[in-house]
Parts: structure tokens; sequence; C-alpha cells
DNA sequence: CTTGTAAATGTTACCGATACCATGTTACCG
DNA sequence: CGGTAACATGGTATCGGTAACATTTACAAG
């Protein structure tokens, strides 16, 4: 920041107090027009560019909107992501992006450096967190929105869906046409928290229905590649050779499942059936096409947006939102 | 940011100056444990967040890095981005992340608006940009950084591939293979620079050989999806039935295209040989697979943190560095 | 007891934009 | 022509940390 430009730069140029310059670079009314582009020239001349930075400091507003993902290399995140940025385009709100790589502490490392940034909001995505961060964001000024997810004591605002009731769809379409002995390729342990909803969900409606108990695929640490999927089919072939119906975390996995299984000479949807979650795009193209979950990636980072947008107008004392969105289930040819 | 704690009041409760917090607060070790001790409980107590925004306009250093990426809904782009972040992991700098949508407009939007928050440095994912970029670039106060991209007139520094080159490997992989009529399925027009160029690398090395001038297919504007590659396919199925080679863009176009391909009875790689680029994941698991070129998009992230890192310890007067990578053929089934 | 030295802590000023208030300048009225 | 409202512009203080410098404390050496 050696010879950087400033406010008083361009007034002196203009032959102006820094106080009009400010004005005229706004968009206040109250500047004679031949002043505004006499500054405007003069910020023009000598390369100035506005500082943010001192705005939000001056101000105590940063204008930023925190955000947190698990990962973005993840075609539903990244499309909520999208979603989110359109529906805040006419907002003078800078996204502030965090990736947590699945992992808690991670989450709490991030949160700690966003909330320095003194956001006008943080977005959460999952409902899990650790105790210091419920803490860090209960005092934080201004509101939380966890999203993806139905949290069971939300912190404040929430936009997302039930991760086990969209496998019950799953599970009761699945019993509808015939199958009986499940199977749930998954990750392992609880990391990946909607992950491991998912697993309950399944797990939960296969008692309902009176079926038998589910075999619990382990494949490796969230998240699941496609290469990943396919490995832990080759890896578990027996076990899935005794299942009529495998129930995948994602599509990802369902799709490089499918692959393996393909190569295994088990037949897709004869011998098994398989079903994936997400409604990636992989699943309608992939041969069979995958029977899916479509979540509405891009549906919550709209409503995010919208809903962050009302909340930060009615300035506090709002009451917390719970938007949960339905699921849709989505037939393919693997089931 | 109404009633939010400051350093005052922390140090009103640890019955110190504020100085003292904000030495106790850091790694300076001129202050006595037990009053960093009391500092700390007192912080503790209060709920107290450290205010960065205060820090960075104090000391002029934002600890920003920004980033332009044109999607993040990219494997790629989305690689050489946590590659970024894991290569600056034990940096205090943080990712001001901006997703341009392939189109310049944007990106000159974008910058003006990441600029203003006073980055450490900046770093735009290819290397075509407006004029008005280029200035507001030119007299940024810090280190540009141009990847994915051979600027014809770098700006500063640049870790990248040449994409016309790769593009040789592919024509001159298929002519080996006796392949003679190509056909280049892109993007409408010039908005994916990098596509434009991987374009520009097939027509010239077809004519280098001496073969047939290159059907040139445009599926829509960039970003290509997976199902617009498949409608595509559709859509020019009477041209492509007079090729022998279809060179896509991407990976993600050629999955589609082979999908379409398969439906319409066109036998891959019998009749026709497809091609991908950017070792997408799904290159490896589409049957059959897919022959593409790994741009390393993981290793242009580690290298730049590297570089990033470098230059600003330097700080200012090191000279522009050149970082060219060099992509990697995978032959896959489909040609 | 004085003095020197190092460690620990305090005081002051400042970063750049802008809210707030003060002042100057024009325009138009009766 | 004085009065006054509407408009245009300037001066000053301020946001929260912290560099730079000043001061105090603790204790050893003379």
């Amino acid at each position: 920041m050696r010879g950087r430009v400033t406010m008083r730069d361009v007034a002196r140029q203009a032959g102006v107090s820094p106080m009009t310059v400010s004005r005229a670079l706004k968009h206040d009314g109250s500047v004679n027009a031949a002043t505004r582009a006499a500054v405007r020239d003069a910020a023009e001349q000598l390369g100035y560019v506005y500082d943010s930075t001192a705005q939000a400091f001056r101000a105590q507003r940063s204008g930023f909107l925190a955000v947190t993902l698990p990962s973005i290399n993840n075609a539903n995140f990244a499309a909520t992501h999208r979603a989110l940025t359109l529906s805040l385009a006419n907002t003078e709100l800078q996204l502030l992006l965090g990736v947590t790589n699945y992992r808690l502490d991670e989450e709490e490392r991030l949160v700690r450096q966003l909330l320095a940034r003194r956001p006008e909001a943080i977005v959460l995505t999952g409902g899990h967190h650790t105790e210091a961060t419920r803490k860090l964001l209960q005092s934080m000024d201004g509101p939380v929105f966890e999203i993806w997810d139905q949290p069971h004591d939300p912190i404040d605002h929430v936009v997302g869906f039930s991760n086990a009731d969209a496998m019950t769809m799953i599970v009761e379409h699945l019993a509808e046409t015939g199958r009986k002995k499940f199977g749930y390729l998954g990750a392992i342990g609880d990391s990946d928290r909607r992950g491991a909803e998912r697993r309950r969900g399944v797990l939960d409606a296969v008692k309902v229905l009176g079926l038998p108990d589910v075999t619990v695929l382990e494949a490796c640490e969230a998240p699941i590649s496609m290469t990943a999927g396919a490995q832990a089919v080759e890896r578990f072939a027996r076990d899935i050779r005794e299942l009529d119906a495998l129930i995948c975390v994602s599509d990802p996995v369902a799709f490089g499942a499918i692959s393996a299984l393909t190569r295994l000479g088990v037949s897709v949807p004869g011998d098994i059936a398989v079903t994936g979650f997400g409604a990636f795009e992989v699943a309608g193209l992939s041969n069979p096409t995958i029977t899916t979950v479509d979540v509405g990636a891009d549906r919550i980072g709209t409503e995010l947006g919208r809903l962050v947008q009302s909340v930060l107008e009615a300035d506090g004392d709002s009451t917390p939102i719970n938007l949960q969105l339905t699921p849709t289930l989505i037939r393919g040819g693997s089931s």
C-alpha cells in the first residue's frame, strides 16, 4: 500500500474537499453536476480505486456475507453458491467463502476467521457444529443461516430439507418395486453429517417396512469420489452380490458403483437396483440413468438469498425463519 | 455492529491498557505470562472477537488474496482452488473469491470490487481481459498472477500452460491412429477464451498435418454441460456421421457426446474417435474411457500458492515469473 | 543509596472514508 | 431589497487496532 491514491489526492486534483469527493462518488444528489464531473475526471486520471476497507471500518459495516461450504468441488454446493450469487446480484453484499472439507474443526477455525471480518451475516452449510462454533455464532452480531439440513437445534434461520425423509422416499420406491435386501454405500463414520443423516433415514425406513437389516458399506472418508465408489464396490463385491438394492450416498458414488458393477458382470437393475442422491448431471447421462433425489440445490441458494436480504432489511429482531424445501424423487433406469 | 466488544473493553476488564491487550493477543513475547493469561480470560469472558477490518485498515494490509475463476462448478477450477488453499494453509492469507461466468465484463466489475478490498495480490484465471481491467491491474499496488493460460502479453506473473499446444498433442495422437476427418465441438464464438485457444490449436495442427479442414461445431455459450454436449451431437448428427474424429472442448462435453452417439447407434471408437480435455474424473469411468489431456489443475494451484508466497515475501521489485506447465495426454478407449 | 539496564506496560497519533454540523451561495418571494 | 429556503460545500471527529515512542518497574552492580 505504498503510494496509494486516496480521496484526499483526488480532492486536491479536483480542487474540492475530500468530503465532496466522497459525495460525488456516491449517488448523493446534493453535488453540482459540474463538480461531480470534475471529481470523476480527477479520480479517473489518478487511477483512484475506492477503499472498501476504510469504508467498512468507518461505517462499521463490512458488506460481506460469510459462507461456509463443505466442498466446492461438488455440483450441488456449487449450484447453491451460484444461485446465491445471482440472488444477491442486486445487492452490495460480497460473498466471503470458506471451505470446511467436511470437517467441524476446520469449520470452527474458519468461522473464527470469517467473523473477524465482521460479516453482515453468516451462512453455514449443515446443522452440526462444535460447541465453540455455536458459542461464537450466538454472540455474533448479525443473523446466522444454516442450510442444506434440518438442524435439531437451529441457531437462527434455516433453509434446508430433511436428508432422512428424502431417503425414506427412495426406500419406499425400492420396496414398491419388490426390492428386499438393501445395502447402503456411504462414508466412514459421521464425518459427513448429511451423509450420516441419509444413512439413518435408510435404516429407519427399512426398519419401519419390516425388511431385513441394511448392509452398511463404508467406502472411505467423505467426500467419496466416483472412483472411490467404484473401488468400494470392487472391495465389497461379495457382500453386494447378496443384495438386490444398493443405496448410495450420492450420484457420483452411484455412477462409480454402476460402472464397477457392470465390469463385474452384475446387471443393473436386473441383478441389483442402484440409487444415488442429489440429481447430479451425471445421473441423467449414465447408462442406465440413475434413480436419484433432487434436493433443489439452486433453489436453496435462491431462497437463501431472498431470506438474507429480507432479514438484513428488517435489521434485527426478526423471529427465526425455518424454510424447509421438499426434495423430489427422480426415477431412473437403475431401479 | 451495535454493542460490539472491542479491545478497549477487554482492556478495562483485564485492568490493562488496550496496547497490552493487542500485544497479549498476538505472539508478542514482551508480555508477562500472568498478564497475558488475564487478558485471554477477559477476552474469553466478554466473547471478544478480533476485528480484522480495523487491523487491515491500520496496517494498510488486508490479508486478502483475490482470486477470480470462470466457474466453480468445474472440477478443474475447483481443484486449482483447493490446491491453492492447501498451498496457502501455513499463511495468514485469506482467499477472496469471485466468479466471472466466463465473461470479461463480469471480470471487470469483479476486479474493481476486489481491488477495493485492497488485496495483497490478485489472481486471474485466463490471460484475456478488457482494456479497463488491464489498466486497473497495472496500477494495482501488488503482484498480479494470470493462470490457466499463456497470455500473449502477461501483466505480471503467470502460472499456466498452452491450451493450443495441448490440442496439438491430441490431433497428432488421432492422426497417428489413422483419423483424417476431424470435427471440433466447443462453445459459440470466443466467450470462453481458453476454449477458443483450444480450437485454434486444433485448426493449426490439422493444417500443419495437411489434413482436410476441420468441421467446427458450436454447441452453445460457455460453459457447455454434459447435457448440452449430448444435445449438440443430436443436432449435428448429420455432420458428425461424415467425421472419423470428434475433438471436444472438455471431458463433460465428450461424455455427453459419447452418450448421445451411443444412443444414435454410432460406435465409439469404431465409427468415430472422441476426445475430451481436462482429465475430469468422468473420463476414467465413462464407457469407453475418454482420451483426454491432464493439465494438472491442482499443480497450477500448488505452484501458484508457492509463487504467491515467494513474491509477497520478496516485497515488490521481483521480475515477472512465467511458469509454464506441460499437460500430459491420457489415452482412453474412446480413440 | 544511586545508577544502569532490561522488561513490562502506557500514551499518542494515525490509517481513509464519511456522519454530523457549520458555513457559504444562490434563487426566488413578497 | 431584505428575508429565507434550498442547495452546495467544508471542517472536524470518529471507527478499532497498533507502530513508535515514552514511561514505569524490578533488580543488579557499583
